[in-house]
DNA sequence: TTTGCAAATTGATACGCACCAATTTAAAAG
DNA sequence: CTTTTAAATTGGTGCGTATCAATTTGCAAA
């Protein structure tokens, strides 16, 4: 795991910031971090790169490469996208696992958008998973998935009562590691409002996409309706 | 601008990705490519870092480069965060300039959430800028935004009834690239029914976060009540 | 035909060098 | 003391090489 040199400087270079190790928020310059390293000038950008991105420094050319003062001030929000990507993931990284009630499942053909999305042919056919997941006695989102029959043949009720990008992982050997997601808000209906408990005028959430096999097979359009006190997305953004 | 290696490399590959020109979707090997575009093969490997965390292309080793299908399919979604910051650069990219209404400007104490975010003193001030934004007479957003009085003591009505980044980066030379932002959803309150013509029982989108300075400086807090249907927030998320 | 293993393919990591571009620092000029 | 100019600092780009790790391909054995 730690056996890569630019992860095993990404991982100390962190540690040493969290201890405020560099005065005035302030690294030492790649050449000196080479050289006290005992590394290659690349690997130092390398590890600076993946930091830079995760947003924990600033690099800026000429004048050098700063700790971000909001990962000093509050570590625990710069967990966000990227890290997970599945639901029970990143659910499971919040503390809890939560339970999941298969509420409908069946063979449905693909209709013009899920060809589109899914990129499949006129006739082809998709599983219709509904599912609502629960922390405890508390309902937080209803997920409608679409997967291609073509793609798992073999789906059961069994198997999509659980994690199913665990069942692939698992059992078929494929993995889930990209995701296009779209992100909104919208009014509840009748039927939101029954299931994840909410008043008429509380909304939901909504995240909306396709995930990808590794090798870009779009394998599954998910339409995920969140109670919308457990939706709060977190994301750093830099423009270059 | 164009006149880097591995860029002209980028902005050929995109073209000839968008041409089609990959049979099997497949892109040559990068050895391959460094000898055809006549470079090294480290410049052809930045330039498909960059096309792969854009989720143009999917890097797999020990089987090749592919194109993202979904790419093919339509580019126009494929841009999202990390191209815009500010607002209304994010919304002049979708064809449309936004008026601002001035709503509310004043300048208040810090208050503790405001000190922790901005890194301010017990007895530092900050502007309160309230603003809505609309195309044409359809408002979208109200915006509220807090900017220490330290970093920028010259905020006029005038100011801060255009763009605020404009000004910072025109007038005073400080540039705003970066953001960490939340996205919620919400129910509308009375003042956002009646600011964005919203019905009772329909949501606002809710942006909130920080945006900073170059230097890394926290310049605003910003908190933005979305009319539902005007936030759509697309994101490409990869685990590695 | 199927299975298993070796070789070839392909992206990832690591090192090192040279030079460029933005910024800061220090010296010189007024 | 301020302004101007030159030098030093610091991250960015580009080239080239060597080696490793994951995957695919092709050959050989069963």
């Amino acid at each position: 795991m730690a056996d890569l040199v630019y992860h095993k400087v990404m991982q100390d270079l962190k540690a040493r910031i969290s201890r405020n190790e560099f005065p005035n928020n302030r690294l030492p310059d790649e050449r000196s971090l080479s050289e006290s390293y005992g590394v290659s000038r690349s690997s130092i950008k390398r590890a600076l790169a993946f930091l830079a991105d995760q947003g924990i420094i600033f690099k800026k050319r000429g004048s050098g490469t700063f700790v971000n003062p909001l990962y000093m001030k509050s570590k625990t929000i710069f967990h966000y996208d990227g890290s997970n990507i599945g639901i029970t993931d990143s659910m499971e990284s919040m503390g809890e696992t939560p339970q999941i009630d298969l509420l409908d499942f069946k063979v449905v053909p693909a209709s013009k958008e899920l060809e589109q999305d899914l990129f499949l042919e006129d006739d082809d056919f998709v599983y219709e998973i509904k599912r609502l997941r629960s922390f405890g006695d508390q309902p937080f989102m209803i997920e409608t998935g679409y997967i291609p029959i073509r793609i798992t043949p073999k789906l059961t009720k069994q198997i999509v009562s659980g994690s199913i990008f665990n069942y692939l992982e698992t059992e078929i050997g494929k993995t889930v590691t990209r995701s296009f997601m779209s992100i909104m808000a919208a009014p509840s209906t009748k039927e939101d409002q029954r299931l994840l408990g909410l008043k008429p005028n509380e909304p939901v959430g909504i995240m909306e996409g396709i995930f990808f096999l590794d090798d870009g097979t779009p394998f599954e359009f998910s339409n995920m309706r969140l109670h919308y006190k457990y939706l709060k997305y977190n994301t750093f953004v830099q423009i270059t």
